[in-house]
DNA sequence: CAAACTATTTATAAATA
DNA sequence: TTATTTATAAATAGTTT
């Protein structure tokens, strides 16, 4: 992609570095979103740039079971509810985020069949499929309510916080 | 990419989706490597298909030690991880903020637009559902709204937390 | 500087062998 | 079925505003 073809080194300009890190991030993490969605798959995917802001995705299931599996640890030794609490927060953010953006283009969508509405075409298949349209859309947001709702776990740990 | 859009949904056939795995998990590796080496960052990367057989990718380092990294954090740098999490939150929720906004004023035209359809070329009970459903949908971005600043607050209460 | 644009390269879904 | 080909969509480096 881009200007021509780049080697495979480390972006000496620090500049540069970081716009392509930001770029790129924020790719990769989309790729592990759409991979997790469309396969049905679980995926943790951590980033350490040097400046020292952690950057993390998980799709499917939450970080801290994805680390679990991964490590073989037992629930009960776990104590770390602020880290849990962080990778929650962080992660339903991004979640949102992706949401949003779904939103957005079927919004768009939608926006552009308005548009080609004429009044020959406004027959009851067009509206039928527009009223479906609508309905996937309120029923993504109410999914997102839910998990809003449904996070009472992060509350309660929150709760723990003296 | 590929023949035409599609949505971002579990793809039902198990063929296909097996295939789609195969091809996006190739290239979500070969994204973790070039950002790891153009940036120069750590990178963990794990995915858990369906088939048991666990897939990873790290960059720079190896997987076990960048968990180490994360699941050991001493006390202050988990801190200073924290701190900058939730900088990354409130950015994430500003831009968050910005495109649901956006959204509804997309919403708005949207709904401008349905209005302007000719009355006599609609079903009005059809109609009336329609706008109830967008009204609706107007109603639920609200409340993500709502989501994203007790995100805020949740963060910021969180920095106070030893 | 960051957001928007543009030219190219990549990634990949569907078709084909 | 698996590898290859092809047609499109996406990603992104460099440029501009």
């Amino acid at each position: 992609m881009g200007r021509g073809k780049q080697e495979m080194r480390r972006i000496e300009d620090k500049a540069t570095r970081q716009v392509s890190f930001s770029r790129r991030k924020k790719g990769l993490i989309k790729k592990a979103y759409e991979l997790s969605v469309l396969c049905d798959i679980d995926i943790a995917l951590i980033m350490f740039p040097p400046s020292g802001r952690l950057t993390q995705f998980s799709g499917k299931k939450r970080m801290e079971e994805v680390f679990t599996r991964y490590m073989h640890l037992t629930d009960e030794e776990r104590e770390e509810y602020a880290l849990e609490l962080l990778v929650q927060v962080i992660q339903n953010t991004e979640v949102l985020q992706r949401e949003v953006d779904r939103l957005q283009q079927q919004l768009q969508t939608a926006e552009e069949q308005l548009r080609e509405f004429e009044p020959q075409s406004l027959d009851f298949k067009a509206m039928g499929e527009l009223e479906s349209m609508v309905e996937r859309l309120v029923h993504t947001l109410e999914h997102v309510l839910q998990r809003k709702s449904s996070s009472k776990r992060l509350g309660s740990y929150y709760a723990l916080c003296p």
